[in-house]
Order: C-alpha cells, then sequence, then structure tokens
DNA sequence: TCCTTCCATTAACAATTGTAAAGAAATGAG
DNA sequence: CTCATTTCTTTACAATTGTTAATGGAAGGA
C-alpha cells in the first residue's frame, strides 16, 4: 500500500526503516468513487493526497463551466496548494475523474511530521520547487506555443490520458474549446497520411 | 543601502541586529547599465538580485524574437530561479531595462547563509512558496481571461509600467502580438468615452 | 545637437478561434 | 439490457488574432 508512496520520497530524501513507519502512520487510506469531490472551491484544503490509483483534476469553476488546472495522475502528490500551503478559502476545486486510491495527511499530521522527523522539511521544500518549475513549464508553453504545438506537446507527454480523461477537460487544461482541439486534431491527423 | 532588503526579510522571518549584519555581508553591491545582460541562456545561473532600484526582465528567446516571462522591479528578488535552484543550463535570459542597483548574493554564499543562518531556509522557502502562488495566478489568467481581460488586469495591478517598459515587452508577457495589444489598448479607451 | 535606432500605431488580408447548434457514438446507472 | 446522459465531431458564421508593411514620433548615443 505504501511501496509506491515511498519510492517517490526515497527519490529526494533517503529515510530509515523507522522513519518510514513514522511517515506511513501519518496517513489514512482512503477509497473514493468516480466524480467525488475533495476540495470545493470557498473551502479551505487541509487534506493532501497521495495517488496510489485513479486520476484527479483540480478546476477553477468560471460562471457555469470548469476550467481545468491541473490533471494528476498516479504516484503524485495533489491538492489545491495555494490553499493547502497557506490555509486560505481555495479558488479551485479538487474532484476524481476515476474511482481512486488515495493516501490522506491533514495539515495537523503534516506539522507534527515536521517536529517528528526534521528531513520532511527537505521532502515538501523539493515538491513546491518542483510544482514552480512545472507550473513555469506550462506557462512558457502559454508563451512560446500556438494552440496547436500546445496539444502536439501534450500528446507527446501524456497522449495515454487522451484515452482516460474526456477531451473537453484536456482542452480546457490547453486553453481553448473542446472544438478547436477536435479541428487542431484533424488537422495533425491529415498531416500524417 | 540595505533598508528595502530588511523591509522585505521582515515580512516573512524576524532578525536580531546581529543576524542582520551576517545577512548583509553575504551581499555585493552592483550597479549596472540600462541593457546589461546578468544572465545568457545555457549559462547556469549563479547569482541573485535583490533590486534596489531599476527593474529587471526575465526572458526566452524563440528564433529571433524575445517573450517575456516576467518583469521585476524594485524591492524583489529576481533570479532564473529554475536554474539558480537546481544548477542547470538556464532556459531563459536575464537582462536589465533601466540603469539599475542591485544587491548580489552568489550560490555559494547562500550555501555559508544556510549554515550561519537556519533561518535562511525559512525565507527562501516563502519566496519560493510565493513565486509559485504567483505563476499559478498568471497561469490562470491565460486559463480565465481573454486577451482583453488579461491586459485590463494588468493595468490594475502594474499600469504605471506602461510608462516604464517598451510595449512590444509587455505584449509579449501577456502572450499577445504589439499589433493586438494595440487594438485591444484602442478597444479599451473607446469604451471609456 | 544631430542622427540613427527603436517604438507605437494603423491598415489590409489571411488564418485561426469562439459560439451555437445538431447529430452520431459511447458510456454509465439502474 | 436498456435508456438517459455524456461526449466528440462537424458545420456555418462572427469575431479576434497574427502577419506584413508603412508611417510618424520618441528616445538614446556620440
Amino acid at each position: 500500500m505504501f511501496d509506491a508512496l515511498h519510492y517517490l520520497v526515497a527519490q529526494f530524501v533517503p529515510l530509515s526503516d523507522r522513519e518510514k513507519s513514522v511517515l506511513e502512520s501519518a496517513f489514512v487510506f482512503k477509497q473514493v468513487p468516480r466524480k467525488f469531490p475533495l476540495v470545493k472551491h470557498g473551502q479551505i484544503a487541509n487534506e493532501l493526497y497521495f495517488i496510489n490509483k485513479g486520476m484527479l483534476r483540480l478546476f477553477y469553476e468560471n460562471d457555469g463551466d470548469e476550467i481545468t488546472a491541473y490533471l494528476f495522475r498516479e504516484n503524485l502528490f495533489a491538492s489545491s496548494y495555494d490553499s493547502f500551503l497557506r490555509q486560505t478559502p481555495s479558488i479551485q476545486s479538487l474532484e476524481t475523474l476515476e474511482d481512486s486510491d488515495l493516501l490522506v495527511i491533514t495539515q495537523p499530521k503534516m506539522n507534527e511530521l515536521y517536529e517528528v522527523l526534521p528531513k520532511f522539511n527537505i521532502l515538501t521544500r523539493k515538491i513546491a520547487e518542483q510544482r514552480f518549475i512545472n507550473a513555469q513549464q506550462i506557462l512558457s508553453s502559454f508563451l512560446l506555443d500556438s494552440p496547436e504545438e500546445r496539444y502536439a506537446k501534450f500528446v507527446e507527454q501524456n497522449g495515454d490520458l487522451l484515452l482516460r480523461v474526456p477531451h473537453h477537460i484536456i482542452a480546457s487544461y490547453l486553453g481553448m474549446t473542446p472544438v478547436s482541439m477536435s479541428r487542431i486534431r484533424n488537422r495533425l491527423a491529415q498531416q500524417k497520411r
């Protein structure tokens, strides 16, 4: 149950067996169905999720329709970070896209871990740094690439998601409408022929 | 010379007079002219800058033309963060937009500070967190707002920069061409009448 | 001060995107 | 298995953006 978590943590900071069990005890296993709301916008996010199985989507609610901010797959930590970090009402919502197996840690448990296991500071800092670098990469794609190039890069890096995630959710993640994405798909398919 | 720096640091973590002087001694004052290159893309960024006076721009070089990634004004830390944090070749360039007064700290000096002044960890973590939240805000503007709304928000928050920074540099920061930004300015000006 | 370079706007045209609506196909819940 | 819902694509039209080029004006360096 904790294999994937330990594997990820080990990439950032090595832990002894005893430290590993301390880490494990801070998490609670939770199985949630598809379309399950984990954070609603306006609420304060007080849980951080490690995804053992399934998929989560972080999204904005913009007068009626939903705009994807990020897609989290297996073996990633997911949360409405700004809300979780600063304990402020979230401007985003977090929901499962599939039936999911999650390891859940609460904000109070996090603070306990910081005291008992100082190395945990390094882990969260590195995760935050990675999130920043990641956000910057996505941002650069909006500045440097055309919608067509942005879609092409997405397929390169996350092609499998086209079969797992509804296209209109991917389209809003790429900053375009489903109609426009369908046209781009058509254009690229014809270029290949 | 260090007033603004101390003021910013105090917002994150309180320092004693002795700690302040330790902090000061890690920085070197540097006066650089307009259009001075601080980091060239491909190089590893080994300096972090606090801006006492002037203005810096972080930008991508995309076959010939330059796309603004961020504009740094007075009283901010500036750097090609991903390169500085991970000591990898920078994909961005950093340059002054005006004659600038900078406080410079090198990567080795930073590491010394971490050891002598443990509180420094908190400071850099919070700065990194702020940068992430900031990047996410900009990204959300690309997902949620039209180019026209994006320009309007920029004017609200950074209107003074319209008089300090060439418009084509702002346009690329907003993900549009100077021509399109000029049209948007025209449209918004007519709505006011 | 003069001269060169840079800069902002405008125009015209092509290309792309958004919007609204409709239909076909796939999916999920009971 | 069946039916209602969701999802993807296509079409037609309006609106916006990108591109290229030209102009007048501002700014910077010697």
